[in-house]
DNA sequence: ATAAAATTCACCCGTTTAGGCGATTGATTT
DNA sequence: AAATCAATCGCCTAAACGGGTGAATTTTAT
């Protein structure tokens, strides 16, 4: 099963040797190209593409505006937007409007086509520089809250599970076939891996840290 | 200038090959390879690595535990991380940790050699499918669900909140200057207000809807 | 094969909680 | 003026919890 590509893009000759790229691909199908975002909606409806190449900076209706625009009735379609700068906001923008991926223009022919097939298998390619800024975004925002990176093993990771569901450890013991000495036994190894020494702070700190 | 590459695997036949592949090609260096990270900081030392492949599974020091101790001592090192499973959890905390990349082990070995020098050069590359998760926990931050409205008193409030930093009823009885007895008596209210019946459920609830 | 973990269980002891059934004071509302 | 409610305090009891020590078994890693 082939491909079908849509491409928003305001430059021509790019547009034109970007939908020849596509359709020379046994691989890939161009459903439709277009100059700007202005009909978007009317556009995907007539070429019902799989993946859409999305231009970033176009006359008129924005890629990003696009982008959420197409997510909002098409939330299947994948989108991979291209741009000629890796500039920090638009990329962030882009990833809160719902893009799968982010390519350099740049980018090779050959790597372009890899990056819609990965798009279409539910990847989200892109070029490490870009990814790099995302990282960065990320590191910010956790920043705040730096998490230390515990280690339970399965049978604890259970029964603080169970703990933070607000169960005693003698409804512990019951759900997990042990006897409640055992219970207490790996609270105490979880307690003392979380550096905690109650049930509250234990319950606290997993839901914080997402260990649950 | 080469980039010197060190190398932590608990595998051994794979740490032998990737040390090979490195030292195989001329624009890279192995400069050390390592069973596991308990010495890491020593081994970071001889080694003086540009690079630092990172194993995420190993025994006694894990691999994202390595990470924040080398970020720590040597942030201008970059940590491409490799893994067989692309567990979200450890995604997170690598990145969290300050890794650079994130490698699936079927990476081919062009393709790794491409991403070391990527890395070097202040990139994250990662396979697709790592970034769409990456992708997918940005997206995430935003989703947020309504709740129910729980109307606390200004004096139960502050309690539920030290009830949340793991205090007892002793404690918070010696922060607000109140009675033990008092404490009971608050919390007992707070309980019925939340339905619930002990301290862990009662913080749970607290911090699952944002009531502190 | 051997060391290192994870998992299981037991007993003791003192502290903490939870739930019950009270009470008094002050502020706010009706 | 009466009612309501938040905030304060007390006592009793049974259950739950936390910490300590110790040990057998199984799984996993080297």
């Amino acid at each position: 099963m082939e491909i079908k590509v849509a491409i928003f893009e305001d430059n021509k000759p790019l547009r034109d040797s970007l939908s020849v790229l596509i359709a020379g691909s046994p691989a890939f199908a161009c459903t439709g190209s277009f100059a700007n975002a202005r009909k978007v909606l009317k556009d995907i409806e007539s070429s019902e593409p799989d993946v859409v190449l999305m231009d970033i900076d176009m006359p008129g209706i924005s890629g990003i505006e696009a982008v959420q625009i197409i997510k909002q009735k098409f939330p299947h379609i994948q989108i991979l937007m291209q741009t000629v700068f890796d500039d920090d906001d638009k990329i962030f923008a882009s990833i809160c409007a719902g893009a799968s991926g982010y390519l350099l223009k740049k980018t090779p022919p050959s790597k372009i086509l890899d990056a819609i097939k990965e798009t279409a298998e539910g990847g989200a390619p892109m070029t490490p520089s870009v990814a790099a800024k995302v990282l960065q975004m990320f590191q910010k925002q956790s920043a705040q809250a730096p998490v230390e990176f515990i280690d339970l093993s399965a049978r604890e990771r259970e029964v603080l599970k169970q703990l933070v569901t607000g169960d005693s450890y003698k409804m512990i013991a019951a759900v997990c076939y042990i006897s409640i000495d055992t219970v207490k036994s790996h609270i105490k190894n979880i307690y003392q891996k979380l550096h905690v020494n109650s049930k509250s702070e234990a319950v606290a700190k997993a839901i914080r840290q997402k260990l649950v």
